[in-house]
DNA sequence: GGAAGGACCGTTAGCGTTAACATAGCAAGT
DNA sequence: ACTTGCTATGTTAACGCTAACGGTCCTTCC
């Protein structure tokens, strides 16, 4: 995590210091013996006990819990992770979580998750390739029973170690190549063309893009491509084109808008790259009383939650988040119905909301 | 995680099946022991060669690593801190990944603990104090080196394994209350007040809460104390209050505010609890033609991005987000430039905003 | 020349838990 | 009575790594 947010300076008013001295444990931190000793059993019951596994009789159950409990102790998750030789993390690595579109997508895994004794552990790469290598080896060090991680481009390092793994992998939200095992997402190439047809189709001819300037952002340019690709279909092509980077998106929304409608006055369509920048051009065009959608059309991408609190609804296309993260964590945990175990590619389509800012013919 | 979303049918469209079969790895998972015989030194040799630790000639250090790349070996960490006693891992437990608060937070607290070795694994737990017990104890049972959670408020059972833990524990975002071991924040019962004497120095009397319906969301509860209590100083009790809760904070930030006008038409002033509700305030006050900040105030609480883009600047007051992110991951590193160790309640002041929403005199 | 020290590398003994097997006790079947 | 079989528990040996210590060889210094 590095996002460019200017650093404040530092604003510490006061420093209260407590007369707690560090909580110096006089108790080295307990094992399983403690509480074997306190319970009068072996190590092996108590561990028993702790997991559910085995046959326990009652009263040395309600005893072992009764001391464990009493102790405050806290099984080593490390200790057994070693000895038995499983894991119950799946780590799942993503590009950002100030997009929405990512915690979303964590929301519908963890749900899924949540039965199954797995948990997920998110890693953060920023867009970096790098990053994502040197997130994707710390994960893999500790051995969790699968992972999920966005997108279909890595770098050589990262395929040679999820090839090696031995592990479920599951790429997600683009299925526009070739995955290492599992696939779950849309096809963004298609998502562009779609858009592209139906704003073809409701007339509009003039048409711009504005998006993030990420070069790594893959998904966002094989929309870009999908749609100029729908746009040469129809003889079409770009009227104009803005790139951001950083910044509050609504703002950079609003700025890129202004741009293009001043340096290329005669576009009637704005295509944006995501809601957030799209919300932002809508919000000028109104108080520039832009007649929308009748001299401007506009669209943005994701179907962000935002969008249900605007002034007129955004047309846009939602990426199936929730969906993503659910069946990604079906497969993980070997709970797909169809009872395939991996080397799958699970297309979704996701549905164009036509919204207020298209114009119906 | 748990989100209140409604699920949508499975929209699978197609499922391709690559006919790679599920990757099984014919050698099994490598181990010190494969790279220290293809490179023909000791176990021991290639691990002080891949921690970088003890004396390692450069001619041995090459042969090990490029034995350790060409087998692609990825050590493993379970085993390490098991041996070691030393677990590289931060936990982070927050209540919530959709506020924005906390993934910048989360910012901070990464931003620092990039150049220690150490790396955050996150909790969610919804506002849920059971929630967070069971999240605390999961990530004991890793042993990690340090814990961050959000507030001060904890069911008896987290005190207990916190107290027990043995290793130092911060809690962020709130220091109205008595922490464990240290705290970094902002006292939002100060900022509630401090935000009523300004409102009230504006002239405004007829003013109204609005807000999440969450019983375990605290700062926002010691906020509304805070401010009613500084209203109560100046003789003035709240006019109208409205609740909320799930949904597009945008969307109900407007139905609220429309709530409030309709059934209390000579409110002057509208507090937020937070700023995305706020921002659906103020975007229905224009469009409904009030005059802000003259005929009615808007102000929120957080001071998010997402502000510079709306029309008209809310007024606001930020919570220190990163800050409060940077000095916790520092505690935990031990990287205080005031060499305490534990024990400290670190108070950062939030600044007012005043934007354009409260008019000035 | 011998002691002292450093650079380099190996050996041994765990870390706290669980898999796998062994054992004791007791009920039931023949 | 003697097996058979089950339940409830204990014993042993890893799991893969690192701390701690021990060597060996080579410099350096008086």
């Amino acid at each position: 995590m590095g996002l460019a947010l200017t650093r404040k300076s530092q604003r510490v008013e006061k420093v209260r210091l407590l007369n707690k001295p560090p909580p110096a444990d006089p108790r080295r931190t307990l094992t399983l013996r403690d509480v074997s000793e306190a319970s009068g059993v072996s190590e092996m019951t108590v561990s028993r006990v702790l997991r559910n596994r085995g046959d326990v009789s009652d009263s040395t159950r309600e005893k072992v819990l009764e001391a464990a409990r009493a102790l405050g102790y806290v099984p080593n998750k490390i200790a057994g992770a070693l000895a038995s030789q499983r894991v119950n993390l799946v780590g799942v690595i993503i590009p950002s979580l100030s997009n929405m579109v990512f915690p979303e997508v964590l929301t519908g895994i963890s749900d899924v998750l949540e039965d199954t004794g797995l948990q997920p552990v998110v890693g953060v790469t920023n867009y970096l390739p790098e990053r994502e290598e040197t997130v994707l080896y710390e994960m893999l060090s500790w051995r969790p029973s699968g992972v999920i991680l966005a997108g279909l481009e890595h770098t050589e390092a990262s395929l040679a170690m999820l090839a090696q793994a031995g592990i479920p992998i599951v790429e997600i939200m683009d299925i526009d190549g070739t995955p290492v095992d599992s696939a779950v997402g849309i096809s963004h190439r298609r998502a562009g063309r779609q858009m592209a047809e139906a704003i073809l189709a409701a007339g509009y001819r003039r048409i711009a893009f504005l998006g993030t300037q990420m070069p790594n952002d893959h998904r966002a340019k094989k929309r870009l491509a999908g749609f100029e690709e729908a746009l040469a279909k129809a003889g079409v092509t770009l009227a104009d084109r803005e790139f951001y980077s950083g910044g509050s998106a609504l703002l950079k929304g609003r700025e890129m808008t202004a741009a293009i409608l001043n340096r290329t006055p005669d576009v009637d369509f704005l295509y944006y790259s995501n809601d957030m920048i799209g919300a932002g051009g809508l919000l000028y065009c109104l108080e520039a009383g832009i007649d929308v959608p009748g001299k401007v059309g506009l669209a943005g991408f994701n179907g962000v939650e935002l969008l249900d609190g605007l002034p007129r609804k955004l047309a846009t296309m939602d990426a199936c988040r929730l969906e993503v993260g659910r069946i990604a964590a079906e497969i993980i945990a070997g709970k797909r119905p169809d009872g395939v175990v991996g080397g799958e590619v699970i297309e979704l389509s996701p549905t164009l909301q036509h919204g207020d800012t298209i114009r119906k013919l």
